[in-house]
DNA sequence: CAGTATTTTTTCGAGGCTCGAAAAAATAGA
DNA sequence: TCTATTTTTTCGAGCCTCGAAAAAATACTG
C-alpha cells in the first residue's frame, strides 16, 4: 500500500522543490526560495550550491536589477539552458510539428510539417514521426549534448499512463504506443499525451493567478474536448485521459456524433455540428470530415450579420455546452473557464445561450460569476504545454531522481 | 506554493503510516509492518515501541495465533481501544442517530431519535443535535476519558472544508456550520460530512479488494447522492462537497425536481419521482416530501408483478441514471459502482433500462463489465465512514501531529 | 572616504532520523 | 539439550535540516 519516507528521499524532494520554485518564479534569490519552500536558509544554501556545481542552476550574473535597498544584494538563481534540452511533437489534423526547448524553456529549434493524416497508413503516420523527430536530434546546427525527454501531444484519447494514443479523430488507426515508439527508437524517455490537458497545462504556466488550483480548459474545434485542473492537479481518467467532455449525454437519442453515438454535447457544438446545422442538413446527417478553420469563421461572420440558421447553430452550440458545463459544475462545482480553438473565436455567438443554459443546471447559482477565457489559437498553448511537462519531468526525474510518486498515499477517510 | 520537508515530518509521516498500516491490516506483526511500509525494520521497531509506550498500540497477547513456523513467533500489534474514542452524528430525514467509537472501531454506545427534521426551527434542529451528543458525552456508564473527535453526516452538500452544511433536503434551513457549533460547544474537534462521502469511505473499508483506488457509490433514496473516490481519494468539488450526481442535466428542459430546477437525474430517478411516474401524476407535479420506504417496496413488488406504470416509473428511474452514469463515465472512465438506499432492492427493476443506456453513452464500450453491488441499507454504511473518518483523523493529527496536509504538491505539467 | 547599518549568504556544530549489521530473543525440530 | 530459524532489538554510521553566528556585500552617514 502506502509507502514509507526514506532518508535520502528528504534531500530528493527538497531538490525537486528548489528547482521547480526556480523554473515558476524565474530568478529567485535563496532567500526568496526560503521563504517560499519554509525551508531554513542553510537548506537552500546546501542545496543550490549542490545544483550550481552540477551544472542545473546558475547565478543571474550582474546586477540586473538594481538593488535600491542596503544589505548585500540578492543574487538571483535561474535555470541553466544548457543544462538539458527536450523535444515536443505535437499532432495534429494534418499537422505535426517539432520543437527542441532547451532548460530554461526557451524554444532553440523547431520543424513542422502538413501531412495528410485522415488517409495515411499506422506506419507511415508513425514513420513520419519518427523520422521528423530524427531530423531534429541530428541536425548539426544543434549544438545541444542530448535531449532528457520527448512529450508528444495528439487530439484524442491517450492512456492514463501516457504511453499511448487509443483513439484519435485525426486518424483511423488505433492503439499506436507512441512513446514505446519513440523510446524504442531513440532511447530517449517519452510520454504521449492529450492536447486538451497540455492546454490545461500551458494555461497554468502563463497565467497562473487565473488559472491556479481548479479550472477548465474547453477546445472548441472540429471536436469538443477537455483539460482539467482540480485542486492544483491534472485530471486524468482511471484508464484514459478521461475528460472526454464533448461525450458526455446532452440529449438522450438526439444529434448523431461524430463517435458513432447520439445527443453527446460534440454533436451540437463541435465545428461539424455546427457547420451541419447551420446548412440545416438535420441531425442525422453524417458529420463532414472537416471544416477549414477558414469556412468556421466565414460562418461565424454570416451569423453575426443576420438571424438565421447560422446563429441558430451557435445558439445551439452555447446550449449545449452551457447544459454540459453545467452537469460538470454539478460535480465539480463552478470554476474558471478558458475557451480554445477557431470556435473560441465566435464565442461572442455562443455565450448567451450557454449562459442561460448553465442557469438552469446545478451550477447555475453562479452563472454571473462564472467567467470565460478566449484564445482561438490552440497549437501554441499544446506545444508550450509540452514543453513545461517534458521539462517538469527532467526536473523531478532527471535532477531530482529517485522520488516516489506519491509518497505517503493518504487513506480515504 | 509547495512546503519543503522538515527533519521532523520524517518521524511523524512514519508514525502516521505504522499507525494506518496496524488500523487496515488487523494485527500485522512489526515484520509485516516494515514490508507493506518499506521501511527498515529498525525503524519500524522504534516507532511501534514509543507509540506502544505512549498507550497507541498494544501487542496483541497470547499466541492466538499458534505459529507453525519455526523461530520466534511473530507478535502483533493492535490498536489500544482504550488511545481514544470518537464520537459519530448522524442526521438524515426525520433521524438522528450517535453513536460513540472507541479507538479500535466498537461502538461502545449509541443512541437514537426520531425527529421532525422537515418542520423543525433552526434552533431546534441545533439544539436535538447538541443535547444527544451531550447526553453521550455526560453518561456516566461510559468510562471513556474523552472524545477526540466528532464527525457529523448529513444528507445534502457541505462545504469542502467540512465545516458547514449549506443545503439539504431534510430542512428548509441552509449555512449550518454544525462543525464550528460542536467544536464551540464541546471544545472537540468536529468536521461536518456528506453522508454520500462517508459511504464511499466505508465501502472501502469494508471491502478493500472491490473498492479500491476508484468507485462509485450512489444513494438512491429519495433524493439521489453520490461518494466518489478516484485515485484513491474522496473526490469533492472545489467549494463544496461537490459530487452531485444526482443533479446533472438528464433532460434539458425535463421533469421537475425537488431543487425546483428541470430534467436533473433526480426528477427521474429519487424515490419522489419514481413515485410520481407510478402514480402517472405528469412530470410538472410538485415532488411530494416523502415516500416512506415501505411504499416505495411496495411499489416495487407491484413493478414486478405485472408491467404497467410502476415498472415503467422505474424503467425511466434507469434510463436517467443510466444515461447519467454514461456522462460520468466519459469524465473519469468506468469503476465499479455501489447501489445504496431502498431503491437499491429494487435495481432489478432498474438494471435493464440502465445498462441500456450506458451502452448509447461514452461508457458503452464497458457496458457488459460495469459491475453494480446493492446495499438497501444506507445508515449502517454512514455511521461506519463517519467512525472510520474521524479514526483516521485521531491516527494523522493527533498521535502523528504535525504533519502538512500535502507535502510536496505536485507541479501540474 | 572611512565607518556603520543592513541584508544576504555561508559555515559549523547539534540534534534527529533511518539504515544495515550484528546481537538478542523466542520458538520448532532433531 | 542442542541447533536451525525467524523475529525483534540494539548500536554505530551516515545524512539531513536547523539555528546561531560569522562572513560577505552593499547603502547610508557624517
Amino acid at each position: 500500500m502506502s509507502v514509507g519516507i526514506r532518508h535520502d528521499d528528504l534531500r530528493r524532494r527538497n531538490r525537486a522543490m528548489v528547482i521547480s520554485a526556480v523554473r515558476r518564479a524565474g530568478q529567485p534569490s535563496r532567500t526568496e526560495i526560503a521563504a517560499t519552500t519554509g525551508l531554513s536558509h542553510s537548506t537552500i544554501s546546501a542545496i543550490s550550491s549542490d545544483l550550481i556545481g552540477e551544472g542545473i542552476l546558475s547565478e543571474s550574473k550582474a546586477g540586473e536589477a538594481v538593488s535600491l535597498k542596503r544589505g548585500r544584494p540578492q543574487v538571483g538563481l535561474a535555470l541553466n539552458p544548457e543544462a538539458a534540452a527536450v523535444l515536443t511533437v505535437v499532432l495534429s489534423l494534418n499537422f505535426l510539428s517539432v520543437a527542441v526547448i532547451d532548460y530554461a524553456g526557451q524554444v532553440i529549434a523547431e520543424e513542422q510539417r502538413r501531412l495528410d493524416t485522415l488517409t495515411m497508413p499506422r506506419d507511415e503516420l508513425i514513420g513520419e514521426c519518427t523520422a521528423i523527430v530524427r531530423r531534429r536530434l541530428e541536425d548539426p546546427d544543434l549544438d545541444v549534448q542530448s535531449i532528457a525527454r520527448i512529450a508528444l501531444a495528439i487530439q484524442g484519447i491517450t492512456d492514463s499512463h501516457a504511453r499511448a494514443m487509443l483513439w484519435s479523430p485525426i486518424t483511423p488507426q488505433t492503439n499506436i504506443a507512441f512513446a514505446d515508439i519513440l523510446e524504442a527508437e531513440f532511447g530517449i524517455p517519452a510520454t504521449m499525451e492529450n492536447d486538451c490537458n497540455m492546454m490545461a497545462v500551458a494555461l497554468r504556466w502563463r497565467d497562473p493567478n487565473r488559472y491556479r488550483d481548479d479550472f477548465i480548459a474547453i477546445l472548441l474545434s472540429h471536436g469538443i474536448g477537455m483539460g482539467l485542473v482540480l485542486k492544483g492537479e491534472l485530471f486524468t481518467g482511471t484508464h484514459s485521459s478521461g475528460g472526454e467532455f464533448g461525450h458526455m449525454i446532452h440529449r438522450p437519442g438526439g444529434a448523431l456524433c461524430r463517435c458513432g453515438r447520439r445527443g453527446c454535447v460534440e454533436a451540437y457544438a463541435g465545428n461539424y455540428a455546427i457547420w451541419r446545422n447551420a446548412r440545416q442538413m438535420g441531425e442525422d446527417a453524417e458529420p463532414v470530415a472537416d471544416v477549414s478553420d477558414a469556412d468556421m469563421r466565414a460562418l461565424a461572420v454570416r451569423a453575426r450579420e443576420a438571424d438565421g440558421p447560422e446563429r441558430e447553430a451557435y445558439r445551439k452550440a452555447g446550449e449545449a455546452l452551457g447544459f454540459g458545463l453545467g452537469s460538470l459544475f454539478a460535480l465539480i462545482d463552478p470554476a474558471p473557464v478558458a475557451m480554445v480553438g477557431v470556435s473560441a473565436g465566435a464565442f461572442d455567438l455562443i455565450e448567451p445561450a450557454l449562459r442561460e443554459a448553465i442557469a438552469q443546471t446545478a451550477g447555475g447559482q453562479h452563472s454571473g460569476s462564472i467567467s470565460f477565457d478566449t484564445e482561438p489559437n490552440e497549437l501554441p498553448l499544446i506545444r508550450e504545454g509540452c514543453a513545461m511537462r517534458a521539462l517538469s519531468f527532467v526536473d523531478q526525474e532527471i535532477f531530482a531522481p529517485g522520488i516516489q510518486a506519491k509518497p505517503g498515499k493518504k487513506d480515504v477517510a
